[in-house]
DNA sequence: CGTCAGTTGCGACTTAGTCTCGACAGGACC
DNA sequence: GGTCCTGTCGAGACTAAGTCGCAACTGACG
């Protein structure tokens, strides 16, 4: 396999052991791209069968949570997804679609939020923006549809 | 009890029955006001003892939800909240300390989503904006306990 | 190569939410 | 007020997601 894997590299850094479990996450992750859910991610793992147990995955997603390599993110159907993602503050747009997903900056959100908590009088620490649509390719995917 | 619930005339309007459950879940939300979780009801509705199934729980929450009267929120634990709330397009500003939630309409997020859109290239459908923070009350508080 | 703390797998547990199905009751109609 | 029909309910089994405790294992470092 290609062994630049950069998750993996973060967790190198970070101080923690590279483990079998760990790797084997990290690639399932970088290969699949995308968001995924848990679940998936296990599914991925039994078919390979790459002798992943539930309770390591969720404790490497848990870790790379915290490192800030992943990011939870909820979609609107309720469950709960991961993406891969940079690590500076930023936001999702989720192809409804094919699942892919772009990081996006706060363009000019910080000012509408700024103005939202002068209105409401909360003092905002902190927000969560996610948008849903479809990305370029299955917009045009289904305009040939129609 | 007073018996002008806003929850119930809803239902009743939207041509449901108005059945013993419904109303008990409907004067639960009411008069707990801001968030809650499914479960806190539930807690609730078990000290009162108003046998409320825990089924019913359920399907009255995804009725409402439905309905629009009630809407899913996630909060940054990844626990699923309810907020009762008006049935326009908006967004919720909850204090991350006593759960208190204000609306909040988009005050300039719509331009700053549409630069998010022409940047990334999707077609934005849908988006979901929550911020977390401290309410006026919640602030005073914290001042006057440093 | 040996050591040992950090990690793992197992499996039992918890919690959120769903489903099925027979019983029940709201409300429309008489 | 009584009847009926259908929408709704309760009970409880079931599923899925996630957590936890513990003994066994193993990366990394000396």
């Amino acid at each position: 396999m290609a062994d630049s894997n950069p998750i993996v590299d973060a967790l190198d850094l970070a101080g923690y052991r590279l483990t079998g479990p760990r790797r084997a996450v990290a690639s399932l992750i970088v290969e699949h791209g995308g968001h995924f859910t848990a679940s998936q991610l296990a599914e991925l793992a039994r078919e390979r069968r790459l002798g992943l147990s539930r309770a390591s995955l969720f404790r490497a997603l848990d870790l790379l949570t915290e490192l800030r390599i992943v990011e939870r993110l909820d979609l609107p159907s309720g469950e709960h997804a991961y993406v891969p993602c940079e690590q500076a503050h930023h936001h999702h747009v989720v192809c409804s679609r094919c699942g892919r997903t772009t990081e996006v900056e706060d363009h000019g959100l910080r000012e509408a939020i700024t103005e939202i908590a002068r209105q409401s009088g909360f003092r905002v620490d902190s927000h969560r923006l996610e948008l849903f649509g479809l990305c370029r390719h299955c917009q045009v995917r289904t305009t040939l549809d129609a």
